[in-house]
DNA sequence: ATGCCTCCCCGAGGGAGA
């Protein structure tokens, strides 16, 4: 089962480069970051005549998450837990039916500048609520992820320019830390489960010829509880996307599980 | 790099992104 996470940067936007890498890459199963979009006016057809079954989660303007599907979706769920108050979505997650059921939660989580200020206490808050959920999923000990923007670099190495990061929210030590934090409770990082060694992204900036010069950093993740990772056949990022016509600025992240 | 594009809103130009 091939799962793909995407930031797609407005589902409008991507109304032709969506479908042409969904018809070469097949994926089973896509988490969309930033659709961009209300839920009325996302345009299921488009996936649906390719036979995904199509979940959104979105807002107007700003955010927005999804989940497309070929194989049946259930108890599919709207919203991080853990704050009534929170209104912005980006979160969203479902069970899929295949030879065994798989929890996957999609998410996009805040990028959290200037640091400091409040949309960096929204984003480390945020995070203090994902490592909520991402406990009681761990607990569950059942084959389940979480994947999608992170809108964290890991690592030194997961930027070609680290130096120019140092003060991001991207990069500050909080945010890596609950980052880590959350992978303490026994998450494996897919993609550095496999690849190791710098000059692997998954976002390049539009501006300055960033893709050009390879000046990325590589912010989507797939977060795999232990039952989860013990199926993992694969794990990759499809960088030449972002050398098609009208790219996102992020390109897809995928996995195969022996599922 | 105090943001060089691109997205959204809509129908100008500002907010947001990372």
């Amino acid at each position: 089962m091939k799962i793909a996470t995407f930031n797609i940067n407005g589902i409008k936007a991507r109304a032709e480069a969506l479908p042409r890498w969904l018809d070469e890459a097949q994926p089973d199963v896509v988490l969309l970051q930033e659709i961009k979009s209300i839920d009325e006016n996302f345009p299921r057809e488009m996936f649906e005549e390719r036979g995904y079954n199509v979940e959104t989660h979105g807002q107007k303007s700003f955010n927005g998450v999804a989940i497309l599907s070929k194989l049946p979706l259930e108890d599919v769920s709207r919203g991080l837990p853990g704050d009534e108050d929170d209104k912005q979505a980006r979160w969203i997650e479902a069970t899929v039916i295949g030879k065994q059921a798989l929890r996957i939660c999609g998410l996009y989580l805040p990028n959290g500048n200037p640091v400091p200020g409040p949309k960096y206490d929204y984003k480390l808050a945020w995070m203090e609520r994902l490592y909520q959920r991402a406990r009681d999923l761990m607990a569950a000990e059942e084959p389940a992820l979480m994947a999608g923007d992170y809108n964290i670099i890991p690592q030194a190495e997961d930027a070609a320019r680290p130096d120019a990061w140092r003060e991001d929210a991207l990069f500050r030590p909080e945010s890596r830390a609950a980052f880590r934090k959350i992978l303490n409770l026994g998450f494996t990082e897919a993609f550095r489960a496999r690849t190791r060694g710098p000059g692997h992204y998954s976002f390049w900036d539009y501006q300055a010829g960033a893709w050009n010069k390879n000046d990325g950093i590589r912010i989507d993740h797939f977060l795999l509880t232990p039952q989860a990772a013990d199926l993992m056949r694969d794990c990759q990022i499809d960088a030449a996307v972002r050398g098609h016509e009208k790219p996102s600025d992020h390109v897809p992240v995928w996995i195969d599980l022996d599922l």
